[in-house]
DNA sequence: TATTGTTATACTCTATAACTATA
DNA sequence: TATAGTTATAGAGTATAACAATA
């Protein structure tokens, strides 16, 4: 059958489910996908950020990122501590164990990285980034309200 | 907060957010997402097709399609006839109601990549289509057998 | 035996509303 | 009032296993 061709959403449908699915079969041995791979990255570059930063830089909703939090605690990898400043916020870090498990999450993503280059060629990776990153910031494209 | 940059995966989902919301609210009086929209174009480029052809097409189970094709035809746009020569399938086209609402949708979308266009230009959009459908032909990601 | 369509189930991601405690 | 975090809920999307009817 005929392929579906020449629309942009589609082609970034099927372009993010093979790359998911790459990303998520590189790191299977650590049990980390790629959103909560996202917010270990966050957290080491940001110690001390809050639930509310990390959401909201992630683009997701505050309310569906307890559960995630949630879990990379349980699994000592990331530590919530009160702030002492302002009694509503968490100030969040990663554990020793947490910086070991994105060291190594993160040597494992540069495979993943590395496969997208040999598919598509360190220029075109580079295009790519460019022309989703502009399309990211398409008016309208945040949350409807 | 210092934003994820340099991950294709990040940047795809970032991109795909943005470009189906971008979508949906231009074709929300059709009450069409991109899915929905996809079925029809496959169906009315292919009259006479089937379930597992579609689905197969578009990278999905045939066993999530059911719903998908279910709805089309209670809302009277897609028309499923028992196969004649093959008594296990069923024959899928586009009604005329369907055939007008494809339409319709078709000059929504087309308003809807004219500002991909606007966002990333007519050379960028093509370049993106190229490298997003390398993308696609990662090894193992292939729902597509 | 294999395939088509189906049901059932579960897991992920996302969106919204409403609540609490703090500011 | 406004904000941080939480709970509850709902809707899509996707994956697998198993089944009946048909090939």
């Amino acid at each position: 059958m005929t392929p579906l061709s020449g629309y942009v959403g589609y082609a970034l449908r099927r372009a993010q489910g093979a790359i998911f699915a790459d990303f998520n079969h590189t790191l299977a041995e650590l049990n980390l996908r790629p959103g909560q791979f996202a917010v270990l990255v966050l957290i080491d570059q940001n110690p001390g950020t809050s639930q509310s930063s990390v959401s909201a830089a992630l683009g997701i909703q505050k309310a569906n990122f307890v559960a995630t939090i949630a879990d990379l605690e349980d699994r000592g990898l990331v530590r919530r501590r009160k702030s002492e400043s302002d009694g509503r916020t968490y100030s969040l870090s990663l554990t020793p164990r947490g910086r070991a498990t994105l060291q190594h999450a993160a040597e494992l993503q540069s495979l993943h990285e590395a496969r997208v280059i040999a598919q598509i060629g360190s220029e075109g990776r580079l295009q790519l980034l460019n022309l989703l990153d502009r399309l990211a910031r398409l008016p309208g494209s945040s949350p409807l309200k």
